[in-house]
RNA sequence: GCCCCCGUAGCUCAGUGGAUAGAGCAUCCCCCUCCUAAGGGGAGGGUCACACGUUCGAUUCGUGUCGGGGGCGCCA
């Protein structure tokens, strides 16, 4: 990723030959590349000083921001204005005072006062001309702020049960979840990326009984299939994947199988009677007792069998999609630690945990919850919610300094409980976050997809990579606040066209990578290309909109929102092809060329490091 | 009933309390003898749902009303 390989010495255009190289000889600022200052920094510095001359007591902080108008300069301070009341002047008066108390500074071209009191700095072509060097010296770091100050913080996300294949719901949490942790490591923070694996609960049961069904299907034995059970065809192939290794082995008869089962209802019936679903739960869980009584050992095999080949299908398919783990965390694992005894024990040690009714209840309404939650039901289960209690306690306990958990937004009501456990376990619940995610839905031909999870009927993760590809998958599915409703337009997605903002961004990179090779040149050779000779609008534009990136990450990670790096390529893009039109690059008059070549291939940078960030490719042909 | 999200251009959406509210698409008009036209330039298009409040200043914060979407289990 770096741009200079250490020890490869550049051509030297004045002739000094090694000396460049020797430090003893040399000053250290002949050797780097000219030093870039960040703008903002440096007039926040210069507004401190000024503000600790004319209001020695102020207890404001200097905040500085780029207007929207050219005209009003690079950037603008509205300290004067918020200055004004506490000493009960004319703002426009402060920000004389202000103006003229603010120390000399080489890269200010000048300083105005405008509008009610608004204090606006127009800069020095010079210090944007510098950055394109500083980009191409830092490579992949530039863009890489300091906020976390490596603090440890894990974020979790998918934990989609492995109960089948991912869908596109599940798309969008991968897509946001890979994409913020991306962001917050490139911010500072020391990311941990975690899957929380349901492998405990009644839902695996369900599978594993589904799939003992199908094989009993293959051995001949026809026992009605379930119409709460797990539809999708991947049960099947599991089934028959079982059957071609053990044959017969794990075959009972229609009779033992369906022996103290109340009757199944039918499909029709579980659609459209009420009542019938209920019946069809307890005839469900009446199977998944005969399978275990009938199996004994052997139905561990199945569940064994299910949970490894849906949780390999989901982690495949998630590494295609460039979403990676570093923990996946089985919620059996807690079961068998004995982790949720011991929370559950935590709690009732601090007084929170009551008996009713023959169940365990946490007093969640003292927590600002609406009411209290069961933690062990009367048949001495615990419930889902007793393991995410241990195991939001565990992650503490692990050492993150703050958790991030991204889940569906119909888990919202799941918040004030969780967030109220971890308050009555001693923990400030302020150091968990839950990101909620909205829900997707697709459109083909301006027609929404209509998707139910029943009956298998929904589009999978899988088959949409396929459709649009993972890079479109992946951008598209972040370019809306996570939590926003989002129309995931495929044909949009997929067109190659100017509509689709993927390629627009893919084309700017790649129409840089063919001018440099075309060029022919080493990347390092432009270090020292003199960047005076960039002055055209579409290039002081440019090199502005570079100058943001950093700002942009810092945002994005402070809002948990990877949206906005989405947004900020779009516009960089924009302004490259703004000047690809305007600027010839390869220009006779060498100078200038390797100006232009140095300002494009730090754009390039720039917008490669930015695609990484959102797990899109940065293809150099297109 | 309670809770969450949303309401900004015809459509899809940006917009950390600031100045004349932006982008893409769609519509209309221009630009390839030229490093990729998957590109660029221009025009039209707005009561930032509405009301009140906080503020020097509100699309942004608060309350309420109206409208749209979603969620509320001893399921996971």
């Amino acid at each position: 990723m770096r741009t200079r390989r250490p020890g490869q010495a550049r051509q030297d255009p004045t002739g000094a030959g090694q000396l460049l190289y020797n430090s003893k000889v040399d000053a250290p600022s002949r050797i780097m590349p000219p030093s870039y200052i960040d703008p903002k920094q440096h007039l926040t510095g210069l507004l401190r000083q000024a503000l600790a001359q004319v209001a020695p007591q102020a207890d404001l902080s200097v905040e500085l921001e780029r207007p929207k108008q050219a005209s009003h300069g690079d950037w603008a301070s509205n300290l004067a204005m918020q200055l004004a009341r506490g000493l009960k002047r004319n703002p426009r008066q402060v920000a004389a005072d202000l103006v003229a108390a603010l120390p000399v500074s080489e890269w200010v071209a000048r300083v105005e006062i405008a509008g009610p009191g608004f204090i606006n700095f127009h800069l020095k072509p010079a210090l944007w001309q510098r950055l394109p060097a500083h980009i191409l010296s830092l490579g992949a770091e530039y863009g890489r702020v300091d906020l976390g100050g490596g603090e440890r913080i894990q974020v979790e996300y998918v934990s989609a049960n492995p109960t089948g294949p991912l869908h596109v719901g599940h798309g969008r949490g991968a897509a946001y979840g890979a994409s913020l942790a991306n962001v917050l490591t490139y911010a500072g923070y020391d990311v941990t990326r975690e899957y929380y694996v349901n492998d405990a609960g009644r839902q695996m049961d369900i599978l594993a009984v589904s799939t003992w069904l199908r094989y009993l299907e293959l051995t001949g034995e026809t026992v009605p299939f379930p119409p709460n059970a797990y539809q999708g065809g991947y049960v099947r192939t599991m089934a028959a994947s079982i059957h071609a290794l053990h044959g017969d082995r794990y075959r009972r008869s229609r009779a033992e199988v369906l022996n103290g089962v109340p009757p199944i209802p039918g499909a029709e019936d579980y659609a459209q009677r009420p009542d019938a679903k209920d019946a069809a739960e307890a005839a469900l869980d009446a199977l998944i007792a005969a399978a275990k009584r009938l199996l004994g050992q052997d139905y561990d095999y199945f569940h064994g069998y299910a949970l490894e080949e849906q949780l390999g299908d989901c982690r495949n398919d998630l590494t295609e999609f460039g979403v990676t783990f570093d923990h996946w965390f089985s919620e059996r694992s807690l079961h068998e630690a004995g982790l949720i005894d011991r929370a559950v024990e935590l709690l009732r040690h601090k007084g929170h945990i009551y008996e009713q009714d023959g169940a365990l209840w946490f007093r969640s309404s003292a927590f600002g919850d609406e009411k209290d939650r069961v933690v062990r039901r009367e048949n001495g289960q615990y419930t889902y919610f007793a393991a995410d209690i241990a195991y939001h306690i565990n992650k503490f306990e692990r050492g993150f300094a703050r958790v991030i958990d991204v889940w569906g937004a119909d888990h919202h009501g799941y918040v004030p409980r969780v967030k109220g456990a971890l308050a009555a376990a001693g923990y400030d619940p302020e150091r968990l976050t839950v990101d909620l995610v909205q829900f997707a839905v697709l459109y083909r031909n301006g027609q929404k997809v209509s998707m139910s999870t029943r009956a298998g009927e929904y589009v999978t993760l899988r088959e949409l990579r396929q459709e649009v590809g993972n890079d479109a998958c992946r951008f598209f599915y972040v370019l809306r606040k996570s939590d926003q409703h989002l129309d995931f337009d495929l044909d949009l997605a997929k067109s190659q066209s100017t509509d689709n903002p993927v390629y627009y961004i893919q084309y700017a990179h790649a129409r840089i990578s063919s001018v440099l090779a075309a060029w022919g040149g080493m990347e390092g050779d432009l270090l020292d290309a003199d960047a005076s000779l960039l002055t055209h609008p579409d290039e002081m534009a440019l090199l502005k909109r570079l100058a943001e990136f950093p700002e942009t990450i810092a945002s994005a990670a402070r809002e948990h929102a990877p949206h906005l790096v989405a947004y900020y390529l779009k516009d960089l893009a924009a302004a490259l092809h703004g000047v690809y039109t305007t600027c010839q690059f390869l220009v006779e008059d060498e100078a200038l060329r390797l100006a232009r070549l140095q300002m494009i291939a730090a754009t390039r940078r720039v917008l490669r490091t930015g695609l990484g960030l959102l797990g899109v490719s940065a293809p150099d042909k297109m």
